[in-house]
DNA sequence: TAGCTTTATCGTAATATTGCAATATAAGAA
DNA sequence: TTCTTATATTGCAATATTACGATAAAGCTA
């Protein structure tokens, strides 16, 4: 056991669900706070600022592009990672929507 | 070594992680909006609407309950788990002010 | 009291996540 | 070509998460 029952759910709410797994990490937090606050982005640069291994910022990055957050171009021998605004849009409404859908109840 | 260093995160960046962590669940997203719409809530409700089983489900209820997004009063035998208004809001908040302060940028 | 219902907790197994050292790859500089 | 720099991948250890059967606890009902 141990591995989530994803086939009980809709597609909405296990979208949902992978989207905010992106944003359960606070070094996922932080690199999305930082790539953002720039004009491009070169990953080495992330290491410094976030302060955790080279291969561990790049396994986080990795996990952020897997949901189409961020899109990575090759300057030469540097990376730019940028955010994918129309995906990031796409997520805001889907938090928007999840939090606005909410009775006011009991208790 | 599979230990999250939070020390080296804002407190922002770690209670927003946190937050997401527990919508980064499609039974807890399922719940919360099961909840949502229901006058009051009754677990055992949950155990057959869900389709998880009543220890799982406990369990879930006691993650979102963590982070303050669930008021717990017991009525008699029955449970009435209802959504704490306060904490969502804050919440939304959270989420919305982090989706807000993205600058557009290159590529 | 005994039995029933509802929820919580314990124990355990399977799997996922986090982190990094070592190493690989790839592109520019000398 | 060799050296350097930037990023990715591999392999592994530590820890966290997910799930559930068994059982406990607590409050009804008869």
């Amino acid at each position: 056991m141990g591995v989530t029952k994803t086939h009980i759910f809709s597609v909405q709410q296990n979208d949902l669900a992978q989207a905010a797994k992106v944003l359960a990490h606070p070094a996922r937090i932080a690199i999305l706070e930082h790539i953002s606050k720039q004009e491009a982005c070169i990953c080495n640069d992330l290491v410094d600022v976030i302060g955790l291994a080279q291969p561990t910022i790049s396994q986080h990055l990795n996990e952020i592009k897997k949901i189409g957050l961020l899109k990575g171009t090759f300057e030469g021998k540097n990376l730019c990672y940028c955010i994918d605004q129309d995906r990031w849009m796409e997520l805001q409404q889907a938090f928007h929507d999840f939090f606005s859908n909410i009775n006011r109840n009991c208790c």
